[in-house]
DNA sequence: CATGAATGAGTCTTCATTCAT
DNA sequence: GATGAATGAAGACTCATTCAT
């Protein structure tokens, strides 16, 4: 019964060392940007010898990428699945709140990796973009289909998409900026109620604007 | 008696070449970021020596400093004024319009500053925060003279401001990140048109959700 | 069981280091002065990187400083300690052949860190001034000692001390500039009781002047 | 009568400007060491532009050599001449009295050349050691003479010579550095005084030592 | 001759990466 | 695998010197 011992039980403690490097280099990245950020600072956060990182990551903007692949499958498996069962406003209230908590609970990481996607087109197009567009399509699928069902007037899903993810955006901004603390669950689930109400029912008074 | 002798000819084509350095850094930083930007490519797009920019900024920062200042003022004159006597409807979209046209022409500007605004801390506090204040009480406030006006429904005009800032970034991200076409005037105007109507008549089906 | 492994061994090789850079930068000052010596020559000298001398001195100026730290107080350990029991010329004696000798032997570092002790005032402060007082006040106090007991005519100890000082100066002067030689042992007490002849019996003929 | 006029005018205000340009950069040199100072602060100090500066000396270090040869032969005047006909004792106090009055008013001068004497050969070889030589030569030719003629005891007069001079360079340096007043004439020629007194008697209590 | 903007070689210093232990 | 000293390429910035005006 050594079994598992030797190679396994390495194994998993590599991977344990990778991730407290990998989240040591998050932390630091967010506080001081990918370029501020030295690598010895990076080791002392995660507590290992500089070479050690090299060890785990060929280099330091591999860690920039795997968090960038970390963080990218993670925003996916949360913003897609809409629930075609429940009332267009709860449906859309269910995934923006959602959506909001992914935010909040990943700010650091977003943090970390927003100014980089924004500089280095390699990464905006490899992880970015092509998660961007998943989300906005469905999204608009979502509202294409209630259209369909007649739960919504006819309009334009693919701009209504892309406004609905800039508002969301737009109240999420200083939480991952961190210059806002981050809204507890009934918060956001309010938030999300008001952006999903204001998206329905427009502001424009009772009878037209 | 040849005119405005030396002096004052030196001193224009002094601030000539200051705009033609700081031109150059716009694009440089625009496409490379600030920290992958060197001040060697800066002066070569530049067409000046290295030392030439020391001549005009005392560091590399100061070039940064410069870009945020030239145009955090420009944005304001734009982005404040909201015509009373129109419909609202015609106001916000005239102003939506307008904003959407100064983030058009100002792409390469802003996609040089924004990933360092998100970066620095001093920066985002000194030149972008204030201005996104005041741009989004501004149209805060304009929200709630409509609503007192009866010309809107009651709501929270803080978040709707901010809902509307949100739309708006939404719409030019991708041509301020270069990844898309700028709009013509024309575009522009449907653009804002179609973000207005949405915010003011919503989506849902006839008069509910 | 290795003995002190590893860490004891490093840390003696890193003290061994440093001192290979501080003495090549003591070197390289020497012959070109401390702005004329570029951190390039430095680490030549010293046969390691350029970047290596930043792993032990934050600065090249903390080369000079260090310099300026272990001259100081060897200095003040060779020149404060007068025997009391000896007839003042052999203490006298005595004391000008030790410090005569303390200037060959080191004579690069102090031909290294001359120039900017006269010119830098932090420096002079800090490190020159004072150690020369502690040397000049410790040789005034043996004179009106030895006056007190008799052994010499009353006089202004003061300007005694510096008069000797300046003489042993002038000895030296061309030794630590490296136009001369540097005096053997026996040379050094020759030229050491010279000086204290002359500065005890004078030149004048006979009795008088 | 248009005489002198044209060339011998502006011969003279040349002149003129290239004394003042000198006094600048001596004046400078002395505060902050040649290698901090800059063409820029020199032209600053001197009320001219910078490029002025090089139409009268071909390069920076060209001011440093002009104040060594201004310098140079002034001392030369100053330290030879010894009056034969005076007794020792004030022949020697004269010449002392005046060479202190010659530091105390070229005090910023030899401020600014030292610490580059100490660090160029060159600027030694050429400029100070041959001086130094020949006034070191004249004082033991001084003293021989006094010896020959019985009013000094036999010594080592090359030593003695350089011994005296050691003697009051002890006494300037701290008037030179800038850390002491300037004394005055009267003052000047009681530290002479103590200086020779003290060399041509001695420090021995009467009866030897 | 005076001016001062332009020049670019030369410096110190940083930091990702390597590698002997 | 872990360590951290060594490396050296690269970058911001300085400043003596030039030269068009």
């Amino acid at each position: 019964m050594v079994g598992e011992s030797g190679r396994a039980r390495r194994e998993r403690r590599g991977e344990r060392r990778r991730e407290e490097i990998l989240s040591a280099a998050a932390r630091v990245f967010a506080a001081k940007g990918y370029h501020g950020a030295t690598t010895r600072e990076i080791a002392e956060a995660a507590d290992v010898a500089e070479g050690t990182i090299f060890n785990y990551f060929p280099t330091k903007r591999d860690l920039l990428v795997a968090l960038f692949e970390r963080g990218a499958d993670r925003m996916l498996a949360v913003a897609l699945q809409y629930d075609d069962a429940l009332p267009v406003a709860e449906a859309l209230t269910d995934r923006l709140a959602t959506v909001l908590g992914f935010y909040a609970r990943n700010r650091v990481y977003i943090r970390a990796i927003a100014a980089e996607a924004w500089t280095d087109p390699q990464l905006l197009e490899t992880y970015v973009l092509p998660r961007l567009q998943r989300v906005a399509g469905a999204l608009s699928e979502f509202l294409r289909a209630r259209i369909s069902a007649g739960h919504l007037r006819p309009f334009d899903c693919d701009l209504g998409a892309r406004l609905l993810m800039g508002m969301v955006a737009a109240l999420m901004l200083p939480i991952v900026r961190g210059t806002q603390e981050p809204p507890g669950v009934a918060e956001r689930r309010r938030l999300a109620a008001s952006v999903v109400d204001l998206f329905l029912r427009g502001v424009a008074a009772s009878a037209g604007g």
